[in-house]
DNA sequence: GTCCATGCAAACTGTTTGCACGCGC
DNA sequence: GCGCGTGCAAACAGTTTGCATGGAC
């Protein structure tokens, strides 16, 4: 009846775990990443619980899920300045980076269409420095 | 050996079905609807082949993949004009926009960290000026 | 002691693939 | 008629879930 109750959470050994490495390999680490990594330490986790540690950090704001045009999940600490991610197609390393023009982009689109902007997702692909440099196979159609 | 030679490409009728669909649709198939689409009209389509025809036509430049928030792909037909999208959370309408200043930015980027840009992925979700409206359960975690 | 969280394995969704047949060229 | 495209079903990856047990409070 009462949906304002807060629920009663227990804050076990795997979730504190999920956390730790989450903020620790300040990266953008998968679920099976995660999983293994969790594995190498002592702690016994199982996939199962990754996901609905995440979820639950998810929940409670600690942590970010991130499409990086992969067709699995990523995640990441939650941080207070936005920013976004960029994937180079050839090397797989992923650079973050802020541009504070999306968020104004994202106020003057919330304005003029009178949307209630509550997630955003920026993520660009293309080759680094380093690998744009070597030569590309044909060229990389580009769409923009 | 010889990598430029094209190779031969048939049109077969349930390729041009699967472009006419989603060229008349105008709007963002993922690959289950288009193949029941598909199945309403005359023609046989396996959604094997609906995949595969989706490939095939986004390695010609004819659709686009779009990642709406979801876990599965939106296809549409390829257009000129760059545009982006905003889903609501809450009647799932999917609001398409245009915003040169998101070339503006990567432009910006690229030569700020020298990247080679080649895919741009702009997604907003939030709640549309009807459903903004109605009462919204809880404060929708607004992150932005 | 109560209940939520966990582990395991099975289910599930979206997508891809192997293989034999069919059909565009 | 050659060889790519198709259909079917099975395989696959990532993720979720049912149920019995375990552990936080």
């Amino acid at each position: 009846m009462d949906t304002t109750r807060a629920r009663a959470h227990r804050l076990t050994r795997q979730r504190k775990l999920v956390l730790e490495i989450i903020k620790e390999s300040q990266g953008h680490l998968d679920a099976e990443t995660l999983y293994l990594q969790a594995k190498t330490r002592h702690a016994p986790i199982s996939l199962a619980t990754v996901y609905r540690s995440l979820a639950f950090l998810k929940d409670a704001g600690l942590v970010q899920e991130q499409r990086l045009g992969e067709d699995h999940g990523h995640f990441e600490s939650a941080q207070t300045t936005p920013h976004y991610h960029f994937t180079c197609l050839s090397c797989g390393q992923v650079i973050e980076f802020e541009a504070p023009q999306v968020l104004e982009l994202a106020r003057w689109l919330s304005a003029k269409k009178n949307l209630q902007v509550t997630e955003l997702n920026l993520h660009l692909s293309g080759y680094c420095a380093q690998c744009a440099g070597r030569s590309q196979p044909a060229a990389p159609k580009t769409r923009i």
